[in-house]
DNA sequence: CACAATTATACAACCGGTTGCATAATTATT
DNA sequence: AATAATTATGCAACCGGTTGTATAATTGTG
C-alpha cells in the first residue's frame, strides 16, 4: 500500500545542509530566503518528491485557508451557479472550498456543522435544509467565532449576515403579473413555510391577491417538496379542482415543467386555460414549451457576494456582524407560459 | 476573532486527574477504557465545549479517511446522482467525500489533483476534464500507493480501475434506433473525441450505419462541448444543411432539448422530420415535449459502485488493480422524439 | 579598516492527538 | 492469603511544518 516513506521538509534541509525553519521558508517564498537558496529548495524537492502536510501546517498555523458550505443539494442549476460563484472568489483569494450536503435533512446538515468545526474551517456559508429548526446547531461556531453566513435559505441570528433576494417583493410580482394577465383563480405552489423564502413568496403572493381586491385561498397554497414528483402530485390535484384555477405560481421551474406537462397531457391549454409562473429562471424554462414565464434568480452572483463578504471579514477588512443582510437584485421574466394578453 | 482557546484532550485530563491517552482513548470508545471513565471523560468534553482536532490527528495517525471526487461540473443530474451513491456508500463506510469540479479544464484539474494529494486523501475518484490529456499528473499519487479510479470519463492506465456503461454498444443502440424508424441521414453531436465516452459512442453509431448499408459521412459527426449553446448552436447548422437531416443523436440530454427548442422554432416538425434521441435519461428528457429517447445512464449506482470499489480497496478486501473495468447496464429508452413508426 | 545596517539562516519550542509498551489496579484461582 | 490472569491507565516519543528570536554572513558608509 502506502510503501514509500513520505518526504519531508527535514529530507531536505539534510540534503542541502540547511535547517527546516530555511527549507519552510523557502517553500513558502519567505521573503528573507535568498533567491539562490529558494532555487535549491524547490529543485531538490521537486526531485525527491516532496509534498506538503497540510496537517502538520494547519495544526501549527491554526489556520486552514478552508471555507465551509453546505447546501441542501446539488442538482438545480441554481445551487451549481451559487457554487461556481463562490469557487471564483474563494480561489481568487486563496481559499479553498469544502462542500457538502444535507440533503435536505436537518439531522444530517447538524452532521455536516460538526464535521465542518472538526475540520476547523474558517468560516461557513449555509443554505439550509428543509425541515432545519432553531440554529441551536451553529452555536458552537459562533462560540469559537468562526463565521457563518447564510445564503438563499437563511436563518435568523444576530450574529450571520443573510444573502438573499427579496421573495416578498418577488412573489408579490409573480403573482401581480399573473393577475395582470387576467388570472382571479390563483395556485400557489410553494415550500415549508418555516424556510423563509417559501413564506416570504407566500407574503407577496397574498399581498398581491389583496391588493388586487381577491380574497386569498387557503387551499390554495400547496405545500411540498418542490421536487419533480411534486409537480406531478399538484397537477393530478389541480385536474380534480371544479373550478380549476387559471393560474399557479410555482416556487421552483422544475416543479412548474413537471406540473405544466401533466396538465398539457390531460388537454389543458397553457397559458388559455392556465397561467404558469415558475422560479429561479432554471435552464429547462427557456426549453420548455410554452416557454415558462419565471423570476430570474442571480446564483453565480450570490454566491460571489457571499465568499466575497466571508473573506473580508476573515481578512479582518470588514466585519460580517455590521451587515444584517444584503438583498440582490431578482426580476420578472414573462414568457409564453403566462402571456394571455397582447 | 478567534478569541477563546481551544480545548484539548489535556484540559480534559487535567480536570479528571488523567493522563491524555487516556482521555484520548476513551473518546474513540477505545475496548480498554472503562466504562465509567468513558462516561466522566465524554460528560467533561461536552462541559468545556472540547473539540476533536482532525489535524492532529490525521498527522500522527497518517490516515484521513478521506476520499476525493473530481468531476467536470456539478451541473447535470446525472453527475449530482453519482455524487449522492458515492455519498451513501462513503458514509456507511465513515469515509468524508472531498469534492471539487475541474470546470472542464485540465489545468485546474491538475492543480485540484495535486490539493487532494497534499490533503492526504485516502483515494481519489475522477471523472476527466474535456480536455485532459494523459496521465501524468496522476502519477505522483499512484507512486506513493494512492488508488485512483476513473468513472464515466476515464483514462487508460494499468493500475487503474474504471467504471463505465458500455458507450460502444449505447450509441450503437442509439444510431440502430433512429435506423428502424426510417432515419437514413443521421447527425451525431458528440463531444472531443480524446474521452473515451464520445470516442466509443462515435464507433457505436459508425458501425450501426455500416451496418445498416450507410455510408457515415464525417461532415455528420458535430464535435463540441454538448452545452446548452451548443445545442443551439448545432441546430443553426443544422437549418443550413440541405438536405436536411432525418434524424439526430445527441450524447447529452440538454445540449439535445436545446437543439430541438431551436429546431422546433423553425417549424420543423419532431419527431416527424427530424427524429431525436439523447443521452443520459435526464429529467428534462421526460418533461420535454415531445418527450425526449435517451439512454439510461445509471448514475447513482455508477457512484455506489466506484466508491464501493474503491472502499473495498482501502480495507485490503479487494485490490483494485484485480479489475481492469466495471461495465454498468445502460439502456435505449424510446420516447416520442424518435418514433415515427406507430 | 572599523562599525553600522541589512540580509540570510538556525535554534528550539510548539501545535494536539496517537500508539507501543510498561505499570498499576482489580478480579479470579487455588 | 498468595499468585496468576485480566483489565485499566500512564509514559514518552512521535507526526511534520511554523514562528519569534538569536546569530551569522554580507553589504554599505565614512
Amino acid at each position: 500500500m502506502h510503501s514509500k516513506k513520505d518526504v519531508t521538509i527535514y529530507d531536505i534541509a539534510e540534503k542541502l545542509n540547511l535547517s527546516p525553519t530555511t527549507v519552510s521558508r523557502g517553500l513558502k517564498d519567505h521573503p528573507a530566503i535568498s533567491k539562490k537558496t529558494k532555487k535549491r529548495i524547490n529543485d531538490i524537492a521537486a526531485e525527491l518528491g516532496y509534498r506538503f502536510n497540510t496537517f502538520a501546517s494547519n495544526l501549527r498555523s491554526k489556520r486552514t485557508n478552508t471555507i465551509g458550505v453546505i447546501i441542501p443539494r446539488m442538482n438545480s442549476s441554481f445551487m451549481s451557479a451559487v457554487l461556481a460563484g463562490m469557487e471564483k472568489v474563494a480561489n481568487e483569494a486563496s481559499y479553498n472550498l469544502i462542500i457538502s450536503q444535507s440533503l435536505e435533512s436537518a439531522e444530517k446538515e447538524a452532521v455536516n456543522v460538526k464535521t465542518m468545526f472538526n475540520n476547523r474551517v474558517d468560516g461557513l456559508m449555509v443554505s439550509v435544509a428543509y425541515d432545519t429548526v432553531g440554529v441551536s446547531q451553529f452555536e458552537m461556531l459562533l462560540e469559537k467565532g468562526i463565521p457563518l453566513l447564510f445564503f438563499d435559505r437563511t436563518l435568523d441570528h444576530p450574529q450571520c449576515t443573510s444573502i438573499i433576494i427579496d421573495n416578498y417583493k418577488s412573489g408579490y410580482l409573480a403573482t401581480q403579473h399573473l393577475i395582470a394577465q387576467g388570472c382571479k383563480n390563483i395556485i400557489h405552489i410553494t415550500g415549508n413555510l418555516a424556510r423563509n423564502v417559501y413564506a416570504d413568496r407566500q407574503r407577496g403572493y397574498e399581498y398581491a391577491l389583496k391588493d388586487a381586491g381577491i380574497q386569498a385561498d387557503p387551499n390554495n397554497t400547496f405545500i411540498n417538496v418542490l421536487d419533480e414528483q411534486a409537480g406531478i402530485d399538484c397537477a393530478q390535484k389541480i385536474l380534480k379542482m371544479n373550478p380549476l384555477p387559471d393560474g399557479v405560481f410555482v416556487d421552483n421551474d422544475t416543479c412548474a415543467v413537471n406540473c405544466m406537462a401533466i396538465l398539457m397531457n390531460n388537454g389543458i391549454r397553457i397559458p388559455e386555460d392556465i397561467a404558469f409562473i415558475g422560479f429561479n429562471n432554471d435552464p429547462i424554462s427557456r426549453v420548455i414549451r410554452p416557454t415558462l414565464s419565471t423570476i430570474n434568480y442571480p446564483g453565480f452572483e450570490m454566491g460571489e457576494i457571499a465568499a466575497h463578504k466571508l473573506i473580508t471579514h476573515l481578512n479582518g477588512q470588514q466585519s460580517i456582524n455590521s451587515t444584517n443582510s444584503i438583498i440582490l437584485r431578482s426580476e420578472l421574466i414573462a414568457r409564453d407560459s403566462s402571456k394571455r394578453i397582447k
